[in-house]
RNA sequence: GUUCGUGUAGCUCAGCUGGAUAGAGCAUCCCCCUCCUAAGGGGAAGGUCGGGGAUUCGAAUUCCUCCACGAACGCCA
C-alpha cells in the first residue's frame, strides 16, 4: 500500500473512533505548496468538524493526537485546522543526483509523439518590426521552447501576408522613392510607408535596375522587389534575437485561382450571396456575425486565404494549431475557429493566444507608437539599445493577456533596476563559487547535513522546476518560468549570504553545499534556456 | 451597445484548477563587506485584493451584478 492510502486509511479509522464513519473518497489528501507543512495534508478536521459540532482547530488537535504509524515521522495539526503528516527526511539526494547527471537535459521530455505548430510574428513585409512584434516574437518562441521541453514537436511558422493593399502600398511608395532618386515628380502615396529603409530599398532597386523602371506602369517588380527586401530585413532582426523560423508559408502561394475555386466548393454550402458579396455563415458555429470571403468587386477578402492557410497547416498533420496574435485581431477568434469546423476540424485544433498591446513610457509619458511615424521605435533599435536577453526578459516577465508598459527610460538605462539582472547575477556568482571550490574539494550529492531553513527552502524549489516547467507548458505562460527564477535566485542570493560553501568544519557540509550549488547553477541555465535568455558566467 | 482582456502596496506587476501570515521589484527609512562577486543580504514602513452580493468550514481565486480602463467589432489584413 502507498503512502497516500496508508495515511487516508489511518485518518478513516481515527475518525471512526471519534464516532463519525466516513469512506476513503471522502477524505482529501494533498501536496502542500510549501514545504513546511509537510509532504501531505489534510483539511478533514476543517471539513468534518461541523458534523461533531466541534471547532475545526479543536478538533484537528484531537484528531492528530491519535495518529501514528510506523511510516511517519511526524504529524501535526496547525491553525485553522490542517493535519501535516512528514514522511521522510532525505527524499532529495535522488533529486541532486539527476540534475547533476542530466545537467542541461534535466526537466527535458523525450518526444510524446504529438507535434504542435506555433504560428507567430507574422508581419506584414511592409517595413520594420515594432514593440508590438517584439513581444509577440519573444512570446512565441519561448512557448515553442517551452513545449519542445515538454516533449512536444514544434514547428515554428510565419505567415508572410504578401497579397493584398498593403503590399500595393508598399509598391507604390517604393515607386515613388524610385522616383525620386531620379528627381522626377511624383505623388507618395496616401497610405503609403515612410519608413528610411525604402530609400535604402529604392537605391538597391536603382543599383539592379538602373533607370529601366522609370516608365514602367508595371507594380510587380517594384511588389516583389520591395516585399523580398523588407522580408530580408525582418529575418536579420529576428535571427539577432535568436529565432529561426522552420517555415515561411506565402499568401500568395495560397491565391492560386485553382485552390480558390476548390475551397469555394468546399465552402458552397456554408455561404449565401448578398449585396453580390459572398458572405460565410460562421455565425452558425463561433462568431456573432457573418464575414465576406469575396467582395462584391470579385476580389477575396483575408479570410479565404487565411482559410486555406490553416487547412493547409492543419493538413500537414499538427495535433496543434497554435496563433500568436496581436490584441487587434481578437474578432479573428471565433470566424478562423468556425471556419476550420467547416471543413470538419474539432473546434479546439486551433487555439489562439492574444498578446496585449505594448504602451510606450519615456521620461515618464506615454507615446504612441505609430506605424508611419518616423520616430517609433523598432524591434531592432530596442534590440541594440536594451540587449537581446533584456528585451526577451521584459517582454516574457509579464503575462501576454496583460497590458505591457514598456519603461524606456528605464531599459535603454543599463541599470541594475533590471530584474534579469538579479537571475545573471545569482548564475555567475554560484558558477564562479563552484569554480573555486571544485580546485579544493569534490562535491557530494547528498542532502543529509543541508537543514537549514534556506537550504531546505533551495532543495524544494529545485525540486518545483519540473512542476513549474510543465505548467509553463500547460497554459502557454512563459511568465511562469521568469517568475520561478525570480523565486530561485533570491533563495540562491539568501543561502550565498548565509551558508559558506568553503571553511566549513564539517568538510562533508562543504562538500554537500557545493554539489547543491552544482544542481542550482544547472536549473538557472536550464531555465534560461526555455527562455532563449543565456546564462552568463560572470558579470 | 456587444464580445474579450485588465483592475492586488506610492509605481510596475506575481499569485487565480478555493486553503495556512496576500508576495516580489522599484521608490522611502535603518542596519550588514578582515572572509566564495554588496549588481547582494537583513529589517522597517506600505493593502477595504475596484464596489456590492452569492456559494463554502474557508474566496484575491468560483458565480452574479455594478463601476473604471484598454482592445476588437470594415466588402482592411
Amino acid at each position: 500500500m502507498d503512502t497516500t492510502n496508508t495515511i487516508k486509511q489511518l485518518l478513516r479509522n481515527q475518525l471512526e473512533a471519534l464516532g463519525l464513519s466516513v469512506s476513503i473518497e471522502d477524505i482529501q489528501l494533498t501536496i502542500p505548496k510549501s514545504l513546511e507543512f509537510g509532504d501531505f495534508s489534510t483539511n478533514a478536521a476543517m471539513i468534518f468538524a461541523k458534523k461533531l459540532n466541534k471547532k475545526s482547530w479543536d478538533f484537528a488537535l484531537e484528531l492528530a493526537t491519535g495518529l501514528q504509524d510506523p511510516t511517519l515521522v511526524k504529524v501535526v495539526a496547525v491553525p485553522p485546522g490542517f493535519i501535516n503528516f512528514f514522511v521522510s527526511s532525505n527524499v532529495y539526494d535522488s533529486l541532486i543526483n539527476e540534475i547533476y547527471q542530466k545537467g542541461p537535459a534535466f526537466g527535458k521530455k523525450s518526444f510524446n509523439g504529438k507535434r504542435i505548430n506555433v504560428e507567430f510574428v507574422s508581419a506584414n513585409p511592409t517595413g520594420e518590426l515594432h514593440l508590438g512584434h517584439a513581444r509577440g516574437a519573444a512570446v512565441g518562441d519561448a512557448i515553442s521552447r517551452i513545449l519542445e521541453n515538454d516533449g512536444y514537436e514544434v514547428t515554428r511558422e510565419y505567415y508572410v501576408n504578401d497579397a493584398g493593399n498593403q503590399i500595393n502600398n508598399l509598391a507604390l511608395s517604393l515607386r515613388s522613392r524610385y522616383l525620386d532618386l531620379y528627381k522626377i515628380k511624383n505623388v507618395f502615396p496616401e497610405d503609403g510607408y515612410h519608413s528610411l529603409g525604402l530609400i535604402d530599398i529604392a537605391k538597391d532597386l536603382q543599383t539592379k535596375y538602373g533607370d529601366t523602371l522609370i516608365h514602367s506602369d508595371d507594380l510587380e517588380i517594384f511588389r516583389r522587389f520591395g516585399k523580398l527586401a523588407e522580408l530580408k530585413q525582418i529575418k536579420k532582426v529576428l535571427r539577432q534575437f535568436r529565432i529561426k523560423f522552420d517555415v515561411f508559408t506565402f499568401e500568395t502561394k495560397l491565391r492560386k485561382p485553382k485552390l480558390i475555386k476548390h475551397y469555394l466548393d468546399l465552402l458552397r454550402p456554408n455561404t449565401y450571396v448578398l449585396d453580390e458579396a459572398l458572405f460565410l455563415k460562421t455565425s452558425a458555429y463561433l462568431d456573432d456575425k457573418d464575414r465576406p470571403i469575396q467582395k462584391s468587386n470579385g476580389e477575396y477578402t483575408y479570410l479565404l486565404p487565411d482559410i486555406i492557410y490553416h487547412d493547409d497547416k492543419a493538413r500537414r498533420g499538427y495535433d496543434q494549431l497554435i496563433d500568436v496574435l496581436g490584441a487587434d485581431h481578437h474578432g479573428y477568434i471565433n470566424r478562423m475557429k468556425s471556419a476550420l469546423m467547416m471543413l470538419g476540424y474539432p473546434k479546439d485544433l486551433l487555439e489562439i493566444e492574444i498578446i496585449q498591446m505594448v504602451r510606450l513610457i519615456k521620461d515618464g509619458v506615454e507615446f504612441k507608437m505609430s506605424k508611419r511615424s518616423g520616430n517609433a521605435v523598432s524591434m531592432e533599435e530596442l534590440m541594440n539599445d536594451v540587449g537581446v536577453d533584456a528585451v526577451r526578459y521584459f517582454f516574457l516577465e509579464k503575462a501576454p493577456s496583460s497590458h505591457l508598459d514598456f519603461d524606456l527610460t528605464l531599459a535603454m538605462d543599463h541599470s541594475t533596476k533590471n530584474p534579469l539582472y538579479y537571475i545573471e547575477y545569482a548564475h555567475a556568482r554560484l558558477f564562479k563559487m563552484i569554480e573555486k571550490a571544485q580546485k579544493v574539494i569534490t562535491p557530494l550529492f547528498e542532502t543529509n547535513l543541508l537543514t537549514s531553513e534556506v537550504e531546505t527552502a533551495l532543495l524544494k524549489c529545485l525540486n518545483d522546476y519540473k512542476k513549474e516547467v510543465e505548467e509553463a507548458s500547460r497554459a502557454r505562460l512563459p511568465s511562469k518560468v521568469t517568475n520561478y527564477l525570480q523565486r530561485l535566485s533570491s533563495l540562491v542570493h539568501q543561502f550565498y549570504v548565509s551558508s559558506r560553501v568553503l571553511g566549513n568544519d564539517v568538510e562533508a557540509l562543504s562538500r554537500q553545499r557545493l554539489a547543491l550549488c552544482i544542481a542550482t547553477r544547472i536549473i538557472i541555465n536550464n531555465g534560461l534556456n526555455l527562455l532563449g535568455i543565456k546564462a552568463y558566467n560572470n558579470m
